[in-house]
DNA sequence: GCCGCATCAATTGTATACATGTCGTTATCA
DNA sequence: TGATAACGACATGTATACAATTGATGCGGC
């Protein structure tokens, strides 16, 4: 019973991963009997992962209680984004009044390294973000981001390997946030990575709209 | 297998309500098989009840992986009562934004309620705090706090009874929201409602001093 | 007297069997 | 021919038995 060795924690980190990489699409079905084949399992870890990846968001529940990978209306995408955007913007805020020069130096250090041609942009930018929290000081804080950032990642996941452009664009933003901190200036840094988060739900919204979703 | 009759969720529900009532106190033991005889039921149901309650952060585990009622500490309670202010205020923000005259008159009926002498003031709290999630319009952002809300309530909910002055106090602040909010400033009811979240937090250290915790 | 190892008990993790409810299908009746 | 009710299959919900791990405790050696 080692943690890292539980099948049921093994099973939602895979089903997590598919769901986040698009190998599972939004309305597909996630039988408990068929998983439990499929991972050489019984249902017992099977069930524990579906019912803490619904808690978390990633699957909901349709007729018969079954469980399926989670589709959002638009009416709530944008909800989800705008909270994401506002809790990011408070982080930005807190981070810039609170990140000591180590900090900072760390999350210029992330910027620089998402520079390279060949670099994984999307790592650098989860990176920037995650550093941005840790930079705030507010544990609960960073756990709720944590969770929306799971919960959004199936529709942001897809945002660098459709538009490459964005890449630039998502780099200059990330730019102006990294002054804005440095200068302690919270209110610019708020205000900008609202302006950020705003910009990739539009990004996405277009994917989705191009789609025919 | 109707929803409300899932013993699942009927041990949930207990559970969530002895923790916040503060019948269960942090730290203290949640055994599965101990939890399954009283409740007449075997470990599954109860297993996932707890599972959905550590998910929550009600529930922590100890040592032996076993289940017992979270403790906190200062920190990471200052870093809650933070965070559940900010998103708080930024809720009044957008409420005051958003909000319409028959949203206003419910939050005005459900305050002039809370006046009565006898009226139950921590029911009357929690509905003036929902009214205004509500009024926000963000289904995301009403979700994080409810889920911030249970969390916090196992040491918000001996406020009122333990400091009568604080009803006062705290009504006081409710109508100076409201009127934030009414007069669609969005930054002053946001800041109001800062303040209001700060109080409340310092009422509850200075009971858990008290009380030698 | 103290440190280390082995054994033990208690708890959770997993597997499997059975119960129950829901939805789709079909057959029958008006 | 249409609607309705019964039937059946398939999903999850629950109960129980067994396995595995972990923390503690006692014994023996140093």
């Amino acid at each position: 019973m080692s943690s890292a060795l539980r099948s049921a924690d093994q099973v939602h980190a895979e089903l997590s991963r598919q769901i986040i990489a698009g190998q599972l699409r939004p309305g597909d079905p996630l039988a408990e009997t068929a998983l439990a084949q499929r991972f050489s399992l019984s249902r017992t870890p099977v069930r524990e992962a579906l019912h803490r990846l619904a808690s978390e968001g990633l699957v909901e529940r349709g007729p018969r209680r079954a469980f399926l990978v989670r589709r959002m209306s638009h009416a709530t995408l944008r909800d989800l984004f705008e909270t994401l955007g506002e809790l990011e913007a408070l982080c930005a805020a807190m981070a810039a009044h609170r990140m000591t020069a180590t900090d900072l130096a760390r999350l210029q250090t992330i910027l620089d390294e998402g520079d390279g041609p060949h670099a994984d942009y999307a790592a650098a930018n989860a990176r920037f973000h995650a550093a941005l929290r840790a930079g705030a000081q507010n544990e609960v804080l960073a756990e709720v981001l944590d969770e929306l950032d799971r919960r959004s990642l199936p529709w942001r996941s897809a945002q660098f390997d459709a538009r490459a452009a964005r890449i630039d664009s998502s780099r200059d933003e990330h730019r102006a946030i990294l002054e804005a901190v440095a200068a302690r200036d919270g209110d610019r840094a708020a205000a900008v990575m609202r302006g950020h988060m705003a910009t990739s739900l539009a990004v996405i919204l277009d994917m989705l709209s191009d789609r025919g979703a």
